[in-house]
DNA sequence: GTCCATATCTGTAGCGTTTACAGGTATGGA
DNA sequence: TCCATACCTGTAAACGCTACAGATATGGAC
């Protein structure tokens, strides 16, 4: 039988650092595990496979609160789905406006240096659109939150 | 001529904050500007285009930092394009680099939500995927910075 | 049992970029 | 003169960690 893992043994099974292991539980993400007789944590296979999941939300770019909801969920099998469903719709919909933005603005920054000769600040493109948005092509755009 | 303005006109006529105004001032970005008797500041022309060009620059995604060096660069008309162009050029493979990220990042959320049916969470793909990697075409899918 | 290197513990502070507040003061018009 | 509004300073929150300091536990070699 797999003995339990100590925090650092954790960190390596799932890439998660200690230190932000242990900000997970300090935050409710991770529930507090049992301890040994000096105070360590001790984790079991449950543990293990919860901090996956968390990585892995994190790593597609679900914020903390969203996976506190997905886990909620996830702890009732018997409940509808759409609940989860309507979180990642959310979330897809929000990596695509922000696709959307850094595209602009990907765009607008190649303009820029498309026009940057190698002569001096004095006609330098880059400094002279930045000081005036009136030169930019895309009238609104913002930097992705 | 036109009076200076006070930190809520200057806040109206650039669209920046005023507690952001006050941060970048304490943070160097902007000169400490002169006060009246009462201590209040008063900005002239010479600063509303210097926050207009912080802004732009911030709307565009440039780095704080990379803004305190290109302001350092305007200042100096007769020298060189050749940093700000290479600070444009550093960050146009940065937004690129994010783009990437963010595009992989929506495919997978995509796929996961393509094979959600209605059903409960117990056959919930999204779910079922976040909870192991092992599901995902990307092997390092990466939320960007 | 003893020693020691390593791992872990708690608590706090920092990162970057704002935003929000509390409690006090200045300004400008009626 | 009065008062609503704008402004002031300083501090703390927000996000999601990361990094430290100084103390304690663990596990292996002797």
């Amino acid at each position: 039988m797999p003995e339990d893992l100590s925090i650092g043994a954790l960190s390596q099974a799932t890439g998660v650092n200690i230190e932000t292991i242990r900000y997970y539980e300090k935050i409710g993400l991770l529930l507090p595990p049992p301890r040994t007789e000096g105070r360590q944590r001790r984790y079991d296979g449950t543990a293990v496979r919860r901090l996956r999941f968390i990585r892995h939300a994190r790593d597609l770019g679900f914020s903390v609160d969203a996976i506190r909801d997905l886990i909620a969920m996830a702890a009732d099998p018997a409940a509808s789905c759409s609940g989860a469903d309507a979180i990642a719709r959310a979330h897809l919909k929000d990596v695509e406006r922000r696709i959307a933005q850094l595209v602009a603005l990907r765009d607008e920054i190649a303009r820029m240096l498309d026009h940057c000769g190698d002569g001096t600040i004095a006609d330098c493109r880059v400094i002279e659109i930045l000081a005036d948005h009136g030169q930019c092509l895309h009238e609104d755009h913002r930097s992705p939150a």
